[in-house]
DNA sequence: AATGAATGAGTCTTCATTCAT
DNA sequence: AATGAATGAAGACTCATTCAT
């Protein structure tokens, strides 16, 4: 398809993920070539080059990545649910989730998330839009309005506010260890439940 | 020696407000002290060396007054309200009129409220941790509990919350500019009062 | 990863090499990266850097190859001689026969004895400290004593003084040419058997 | 003379003083013109380029100020002395007094020394050249001898000899303390009595 | 497919010196 | 006589990228 051997697909893929680990432990600014290939144990930063063209494609490839593989957790919780209510618990709390078991994917949505806002890494605009975006809350949010279960003056907004206040939650507790996952994300889950279905 | 004269607090403040403006444009990562002597028409990156110890300082500085400019017009806000509810859509509305009247430095806020997430600017820690912290939202929170316009079950939460959900209202409207920054205040505003209502 | 290739074993010695001759020809303040470049034809800073941790480490080799260099020839010239007043002989004239041979590595080992003087170079200690050491002579003198060949006070003062007058005929001989050096050696030799040898 | 006011002297001698100081205690590597004016509490580097045509400049006034001090003491020891074996003892102790004395004018002679030698400071060599020269001594040793008091094959290199022995004994003790200075002084004056009398 | 040596632009920072005041 | 702001060259060092092998 790409026109790519085994091989090339491995090491493409011990790359990205050496890259993740990385913005993970030290952030975007200091995520040299070096530094990666400290943390991968590579023994040159030509083989980065020789397997991306350039360091914003290869951060294009683990935008891509970790975006995958959060999203395919939460659309899985959220498909286990029946009621709308439900599946917004399970919206909430599996970011909680995902931060908990790909602690390292989870820190580098972040980075990324910034370098997205900063425009820093050309090309990645469309890729990690999606990052940013919270159309998949509220076309949830909208259904739950049809489905009779929620009632929300604008769940475009509301979207945003869910979306967030569960970032926000969940840097705080990699940060500061303030409570644990479970609760953060049931108590965030109440609080916007009683939003929806107030008058 | 130690005491500044009026042409260096002029410099000084030059400086700092070419690096806000940087930090807006082009992000952390490549605010270099070239970048910030091109935006503010200096010659020589030696002269933002003259005038601060060094990039760590200068951060600081940049810190310091972004963090006083949006705190003061939060405070200012909050203080004109007399009831709780008012006082928290005061305090919702506040960062959207920060982010209108001072664009530049609302995204340099954001830049640095990163840069204290990863721990990449030594020395900034004291400052800056005042941007990522939601105490004065809880004490604003608490107090409104205890006059009896509000019921909350765990206020510091809801202070996460709220504090997420307008940071990334304000986020999406700069990237996307959805709605006018008034209109997603009042509903912001709307959402969190429905929740500090309900039973 | 962390044994040497053999083109990197070049290149390291070529630069040490080339930074001898800088720190001989220029002293140890001009002594600049990019000076070593222009004695050695090198197009880069960055190339030192590439193969040296920093400036140090850099130092810490060049000592290491000076010193060894002079400590091996000084303890050949010693080793063949049978007689203590001969040893006493040829511990000074391989100084002499150091400068003559080897002028660049003497006038660095120079450079690099103030260097660990001034504690101007960190991490050099260990390496350099035996440039200022006499420890080697004062061995030298203690046997002899003990078969019999000198009668000295004080082993340590004399082989202070035996050490500086060498350090400073040959400074001398450098800059002033004032006499063949075997001469300087015969009767530097001379003046201290006289003294080893008196009541 | 020189069309300098009094005025003009002072501050060029407190500026001397000030670098002889920094010269002594951070190394010529270091001493910059801000280092100097930390020493001196100056507030702006422009003074020294004000009263000084230059670094080196400023180096010769320095050099000779050092040389003065030291050679004045020295002097006035030797004169003392009635025999020339006294004064022999008066040459060596007096360098060991003028680093007990003067701690901040001997390193900072050290420190020229070296410059001497590496040609680092332009125009410094017919100031400098009086402190590595020995030729004082000479003419002591030579008046020795013609009054019968030493027997020396050659004054000069005997000379030479116990310059160099001072020179390295005194930069042992400040370095490691081994001895008192009176003592150090005392057993060098033994050595090389012994050795001027020897057939 | 991979290596690793090399490059050169770019990073922050220090420095002696200049100059208007 | 002195100040202190400014300059620009030079300092060590980092980085993504290239290329011969």
């Amino acid at each position: 398809m790409h026109g790519r051997t085994f091989t090339q697909d491995a090491r493409r893929a011990q790359i990205v993920q050496a890259t993740i680990e990385t913005l993970a432990e030290i952030g975007y600014a200091r995520t040299s070539f070096t530094a990666i290939c400290r943390q991968a144990n590579l023994s040159s930063t030509g083989l980065i080059s020789y397997h991306f063209a350039g360091k914003p494609q290869l951060l294009r490839e683990v935008a891509r990545t970790v975006l995958e593989k959060s999203g395919t957790l939460r659309a899985d919780r959220v498909a286990q649910e029946m009621t709308y209510r439900g599946k917004l618990g399970a919206y909430i709390s599996s970011h909680f989730d995902f931060m908990t078991v790909f602690p390292a994917h989870a820190r580098a949505l972040s980075e990324i998330t910034e370098l997205v806002r900063e425009g820093a890494a050309p090309g990645l605009d469309d890729v990690a839009r999606g990052a940013l975006s919270v159309e998949g809350l509220v076309v949830l949010l909208e259904e739950g309005c049809r489905a009779g279960e929620f009632r929300i003056p604008d769940p475009a907004v509301l979207a945003l506010a869910v979306h967030g206040a569960i970032d926000n939650a969940v840097r705080h507790h990699e940060l500061f260890a303030v409570a644990d996952p479970d609760r953060l994300a049931r108590e965030l889950t109440d609080i916007f439940t009683r939003c929806t279905l107030s008058p």
